[in-house]
DNA sequence: GCATATCCTTGACTTATGTTAAGAAAAAGA
DNA sequence: TCTTTTTCTTAACATAAGTCAAGGATATGC
């Protein structure tokens, strides 16, 4: 088990400031522990302050009124989640809920705002790690807007293999319907366009991982948008 | 025709600042001009600074191969494109152009970065902006993957009309072809959906202008998401 | 280790939205 | 003002994906 330093020191958000800041910053942290499942916070809520992901994994969500899930953000490990009202002070824009024993540390509103007045280089973190998210949001939309399901699970495939030091062999790090969630669609429709895919020889199932066989059709697949036959 | 000094001190970004800090910001701004039509910045381009808009619009969006146009957010006076590479060093994340004849000032990146390093109500009020980005974000997926085409025009229409303090008789800001482009659909899809709008006397078109005849049975409409019948 | 619940897959069917096409309306240019 | 181009609307049709249902696989709890 990784210790909570090492963990901080490799964040985004705290990675590359001087060790003293970094135990200054974890003192007024507070530890919090989530069983699977568990709703950390609810969209609309009051946010006093953000999360850090030390331990486990947590998914950030909208929910419609029927209860279709979509997934903003799946976040792991050294990731944040809740800086939003932070810095604008509203509530949460999305609900959030622990996908497996989690233990993260929550960062009290106002001593952090205290903290960064005098701390750039922690400033300049939170400016990368909230354009990063924007980033990420704008590849989000194009993904729902312009790319059909087959063509959103071949890019998500693709950036999987990427984490994964690009092998071929990659496991799923969530449930195929946590994954029809994030991909804006439900558990049949998956099924349906990986079914497509094994059988047009793109990629095989083995077990609870997924082989890529073929990159070329994968990538294309990934990029090409809707309407192009 | 306002004076650029008003519109930055009115702007999300420098609000709140001293005056000596605005002019000073001025300084280092230049001036760009763009006709209606001409693209700012395409999507994969370096970003070596970002935009303030003085005056016109523009669009910020995703193109797909297929030419399928998705608008990400559209800039109106006072408000700023392009400012993700700035802080997480990278590309643009979307393209830009102007949708009228419009001007601009440039902030250079690294002249920029020397002025905040030291300017902490400035950097709150950037926090601030990408924070409230990321907030749009969150409601723009929400509205993609969890409503149909009908309950997201009906949420445009509220929400301009709370942008024209709460009138029922609200004015279209872009055309037509254009809402349908942020509402992540095509022109006939957009024109049916109001067509249906108006038979069932949710709203009137009166020339270029739309009066809201029953908010209750909009905000049902807007609020509800896929599949309820 | 068995029972139970959840997840996943497959098939038949429905539907919202995309597509194509053509004419009407509006805007832009001469 | 007249012409030309673009935008918008309407209709008929095609299709990707949602829905419903049921069986099989997998995981979870006792």
């Amino acid at each position: 088990m990784k210790k909570v330093l090492d963990i901080l020191t490799k964040s985004q958000l705290f990675g590359g400031l001087p060790k003293e800041h970094i135990t200054e910053i974890e003192k007024i942290a507070v530890d919090k522990h989530f069983n699977k499942g568990d709703v950390i916070f609810y969209d609309g809520d009051e946010g006093d302050g953000f999360y850090l992901v030390i331990a486990g994994s947590v998914n950030v969500y909208k929910l419609s009124p029927e209860g279709k899930e979509q997934i903003l953000h799946i976040v792991k490990e050294g990731e944040t989640i809740g800086a939003v009202p932070v810095f604008s002070g509203k509530s949460f824009p999305a609900n959030a809920r622990a996908i497996s024993k989690s233990h993260l540390l929550f960062f009290d509103r106002k001593k952090f705002i205290q903290l960064i007045t005098n701390k750039p280089s922690l400033t300049m973190n939170i400016l990368a790690l909230l354009s990063m998210r924007l980033r990420e949001f704008s590849i989000q939309v194009e993904n729902l807007s312009l790319k059909e399901i087959p063509g959103r699970l071949a890019a998500y495939l693709l950036y999987l293999s990427q984490e994964q030091r690009n092998k071929d062999l990659i496991k799923l790090n969530i449930s195929k319907m946590q994954l029809a969630n994030l991909l804006g669609t439900g558990p049949e429709s998956l099924s349906r366009a990986l079914g497509n895919m094994k059988s047009k020889k793109l990629v095989e199932e083995e077990g609870a991982k997924i082989r890529l066989i073929n990159r070329g059709l994968l990538e294309e697949l990934a990029e090409k948008g809707k309407n192009s036959r």
